[in-house]
DNA sequence: GTTTTTAGATACACCTGTGTCTCTTAAGGA
DNA sequence: TCCTTAAGAGACACAGGTGTATCTAAAAAC
């Protein structure tokens, strides 16, 4: 429903495309947000985490998949939704926990997890921005090109920022090899 | 006019917000797109990139200025654009480039070029997209979030992410520290 | 099996933006 | 000064979505 609507995630469209009427919705979902909601919940199944042995592998394959199931559906809640939650005063971070499955763990935690319990990493990542950097990176990626984007792309935000990044910093307090001034100083 | 539109980014209501009608508008810009990009060009000022003589305190300040400058802007780029653009097959990217005024440097390299010169930094990023990191990452959040993002977050993308990562890999094909694999084995 | 609930289908008045056309008025250039 | 050009204002039919109301038919509950 959300699918071929894609301008259209109107009432009118959602009701054509799942082949209803319009006042059923407004019936069940008397506001924009909770057919929204609604909708997405539907389709915004939980993809699985790979599990190669290799966290490299584990990422790229994570990075495809999330690439190709969630390039649609993204590029329409960029598009779309952002002001009508801008104007509810919500933003897209809380709706993705709110369809996000609250509770769910993140991704790559589990990516992460294994990948130190391999030994492959020695220390977990130093906050969780950096754990969720590749997604927000092809999420990034996605809204600027409204859709999918390349093989390469991912290969790069794994191979030139990721795993380079993982294994740099142990700790967000002590320095790191060139000795810069890591502190929050401002806040 | 784009500022208090916000929801109108129409002939409409740019005409209103412009204090003409909207006959002038479609005479001067007979396609949406290129009142659009009109419209951005005459808002989109340039940013002062800070000359701080360090290149953690340039950084933080640049994506500053940006959060301060550019945060509007971009969730209504982000909300509003986005499907237009997608539905003439380009992208937002391509609009960032059209409006950024083609062959102006990318403000993070002025910042980068400054470190190389003091000597903070060894080497030059690996990829464009390290250069162009923290401006991503930030976009990102101001997207996400439909607006300004806070200190804290610029503070955690520069010395979490960004600083870290500068220093840590040389080369895309040398290995880092801990041996892992940067390759090309994908496209 | 009857009653209650819900789905589905119209129909309605309404609003906002679209793209085009016309007319008048104000400026600017020669 | 005259003449050309564009600005500004308004009208127009039209398209699409909104939110509500009403009706029938099909399920579900009892």
């Amino acid at each position: 429903m959300v699918r071929d609507g894609y301008s259209g995630l109107t009432y009118e469209a959602v009701a054509k495309a799942a082949g209803t009427a319009r006042a059923v919705l407004y019936r069940r979902w008397p506001q924009r947000h909770l057919l929204l909601e609604a909708a997405l919940r539907r389709f915004w199944a939980p993809i699985e985490v790979p599990d190669t042995g290799s966290l490299r592998a584990d990422a790229i394959t994570l990075l495809e998949r999330i690439n190709d199931e969630r390039a649609d559906l993204i590029a329409v809640l960029g598009a779309k939704l952002a002001d009508y939650y801008r104007d509810t005063g919500a933003t897209l971070t809380e709706l993705r926990d709110k369809i996000g499955m609250a509770g769910r763990e993140a991704p790559f935690d589990a990516v992460l997890a294994r990948a130190l319990d391999r030994g492959e990493l020695r220390h977990p990542p130093a906050a969780p921005r950096i754990a969720s950097l590749p997604l927000d990176l092809l999420r990034h990626e996605m809204m600027m090109r409204s859709g999918r984007t390349t093989v390469d792309v991912i290969v790069e935000i794994v191979d030139l920022i990721w795993l380079p990044l993982l294994n740099a910093s142990p700790h967000p307090t002590s320095g790191s090899a060139s000795g810069i001034a890591i502190a929050r100083q401002r806040g």
